[in-house]
DNA sequence: TATGAATGAGCCTTCATTCAT
DNA sequence: GATGAATGAAGGCTCATTCAT
C-alpha cells in the first residue's frame, strides 16, 4: 500500500460520482473510472464500498471541523464567532457543491446505516456550536437561560437546510449572501435582553 | 374488487420497513411479509419499489400538511400559529417515530433521486410556514424587514435537526418538550423589536 | 363445464394472440381478454397453458385434414388432387392468415417440445399426400421408382415454405397465385417420364 | 484481456442447451453451466438473453452461407450446383444435428420475434440458391418460364423439412442419402423439357 | 502494486395457477 | 359456472468482491 495519494483521489472521485447519482445508484467501477483506475485498485485501498462512503465523510467532516475551528480561534468575540461560522459553512458548501450534496443527501443515510461511523466528526461540528454559545452566555452576551443544546441544533440545522436548498436547487443566488441574515436572526433569538 | 386498503396496508409495512433498514436496504419482500401478504400482491397496487416510496411520501406529507393547515387555521394569532406548527411537528414525529425515520432520512435521498417526486407535497409544507411568517408581518408582530424565504427554512431546518436528532438519538426525552424553546428562540429571532 | 362454445371460443382467441406475440411471449390473461372472459375461467375448459396450444394444434390440424380429405375425395383423378392439395393449402392460410403464423410458426416448436401432441394430425395430412402419390404411381401417372416419403415431405415442404414466406412477409401477392406454378414443378419433378 | 474464445463458446454451449430444450425452456445459468463459466460472465460478452440467440443464427448463418458459397464457386455446371447444395445442406445438418434443432426450431420464431435479426443471413441463403437457378436458366439448361423465386423457395422449403424431419425424427437412415433423390426430383421439376 | 475478467449471491418483477366469493 | 385477487416460484440481470496475471 504504497501510493499516498490514491485514497484521496478515490475519495475525491468518489465525492463527483457520489453527488451525481448518490451512494446507492453508484457502481464501485464508476468510482474507479472516476478516478482512473481499475476497480480492483480500490480494494487495496478500502475495505468495502461502505468504508469509502464512511472513510470520505470522516476525512472531508475532520477537514471542515479544523477549518471551522481554525476560523473560530481567530475571533474573540463569541457573537462574531457565530457571524464567522455561518459564513464558512456556506462558504464551503458554496466552494465545494458536489461535497455538499454528497454531505447533505448521505450523511443521515450514513448517520443511521453506516453505524454512525461519522458520528464523533459530527458531534465535533456540534461541539465547536456549543462551545462558542457557552462562551456567549459567559460573557453575557448570550442568554443565560437559553437550553444551548437546543439552541446549537436549530442553529446547525437552520444552516443545514438553507445548504440543502440551495445545493439541490437551481443556485440562482449566492449562498454567502445569506450568511448574514441567518446569524441576525439567529444571534436576536438567543441574545441576552439587554443587548 | 380490488382490495381498497391494501395499498395502505402496503405503505404503512414499508414506513416500518423503510423505517428500519432503509429504502435500499429493504427487500420488496420484506415489505410483504411485514404486511402479511404475498409479494407478487404488492404490484397489483404498485408499479416498482420506488412507486412504494414516492406514493409513501406524497401520501405522508399530504397528510402531515393538511393537519398543519387546519391547525394553523383555528389560531387567529400569527405567534401563536408559529408555536403550533413547531408543537404540531414535534408532535406528529413523536407519536410516528417510524414515519419520522423514513420522511428524515430518506427525504432527502427522495428530493434528489425520486424525480422530486414528493416536491409538491414539501413546498406545501414550506407555504405554510411562510404565510404564517406574512400574516406576522402585516399584523407588526414580525419584523418588516425580514427575508421571509430564509426565515422559513430557518425554521424548518431548525425543526428537522430537532427531529432527526431525536428520531436516530436515544430518544431518552420527549421530543415536544422542546418545542417551545424552539417556538422562543426563533420567534425571538424573528420578531418586531417593539415587541 | 356447461357452456360448450366457451372452448372454441379461447381457442380462437388464443389464435389471434399467438400469432400476435407468440406462445411464449402470450399471457393467458391476454388470451382470456382477448376471449371477452376472465383468465380463471380459461381453466374451466383447459388444464394448462400448454393444453390450449396442443387442443389448438389438434382442432386445427384436423379440421384441415378433414377438408383436404373431403377435397380430394371428390376428385377421382391423381394429378389433379395434387394441384387441389395445393391450391387449397395455399387457401387456407391465404382465408386464415393469423391460424397460418401460429401453426407455421409454433408447430416445430410444438412438435419438438409438446411431446408431439399434435404428432397424429400432422402425420395425417402426410398420410393423404403420400397416399395420393401412391395412388399416381399405381395409375402410372408418377414414376414407379419415386420415393414416395421422400417425395411427400418436399411437397409438404415446399408449400409450407411458401406460406410461411406469405404470412411472415409483405402479403404483396395472393398466395393462391403461386398454387399453379408449385404443383406444376413438382408434378413435373415426380412424373412419369413419358407422360 | 477479455478472453476471445468465450463468445464462440458460450454460443457452442447455448446450441447444445437450446437443441435440448428450447430458447424459451433453457435458462441464463443452464448456458453458463454447459459452458463451464459463471452465469454472470455470459453478460461480459452478451447484452441479454435475446442477444445470445441472435448472435447464434447470425454467426452459424453467415458461416453455413459461406460454405455453401464457397462449394458451389468450385462447381461450374448448374445442375451440379444444384445437387452440391443438397448435398450439403444435408451434411451440415447430419454433422451437426444439435446446429440443426436451434436452427429449423427457433428460426421461425427467431424470423418473427427477434426483429428479423437474422432476416440477412438467411436472405443471402435464398440468394444464393436463386442466382444458381438463373445461372441454370441462362445455360439453357433450365426451364426459362420458371418462376425463380417460387423454385428457390420449394428447395429451400423441401430441404428445409426433410432436415426437420430427421433432426426431430429417430435419425434412423443418413440424411445424406436422401440427398439425390431431392435434387433428382426438383431437377427434373425445373429442367428445360428438351433435357 | 495494479489490473479487470470472473464470480455468484441477491433481488425485482412476472405470470401461470388457485380459490374464495 | 364465472370471476379476478392473491399467490409464490422462477429467472434474468447487476454488481461488490476476488484473484490470477
Amino acid at each position: 500500500m504504497r501510493d499516498p495519494d490514491k485514497p484521496q483521489q478515490i475519495i475525491d472521485a468518489a465525492v463527483r460520482v457520489f453527488a451525481r447519482t448518490g451512494y446507492y445508484n453508484s457502481r464501485v467501477s464508476d468510482i474507479a473510472r472516476e478516478a482512473g483506475i481499475a476497480s480492483g485498485t480500490i480494494y487495496l485501498y478500502f475495505r468495502t464500498k461502505d468504508d469509502i462512503l464512511v472513510t470520505l465523510f470522516r476525512h472531508k467532516m475532520a477537514e471542515w471541523v479544523a477549518s471551522v475551528r481554525k476560523e473560530v480561534a481567530g475571533e474573540p468575540e463569541p457573537i462574531a464567532k457565530i457571524r464567522k461560522i455561518v459564513r464558512l459553512h456556506f462558504k464551503v458548501i458554496e466552494e465545494n457543491p458536489e461535497l455538499g450534496e454528497v454531505v447533505q443527501v448521505e450523511l443521515r443515510q450514513g448517520q443511521k446505516f453506516f453505524r454512525g461511523a461519522s458520528a464523533r466528526e459530527v458531534s465535533a461540528y456540534f461541539d465547536v456550536i456549543q462551545a462558542v454559545l457557552e462562551e456567549g452566555i459567559a460573557a453575557g452576551r448570550i442568554r443565560r437561560d437559553l437550553h444551548v443544546k437546543i439552541a446549537t441544533k436549530m442553529l446547525f440545522g437552520a444552516m443545514d437546510q438553507l445548504a440543502t436548498s440551495w445545493v439541490l436547487g437551481k443556485r440562482a443566488y449566492r449562498l454567502t449572501d445569506a450568511a448574514d441574515a441567518v446569524a441576525t436572526i439567529f444571534l436576536k433569538g438567543v441574545s441576552s435582553d439587554g443587548v
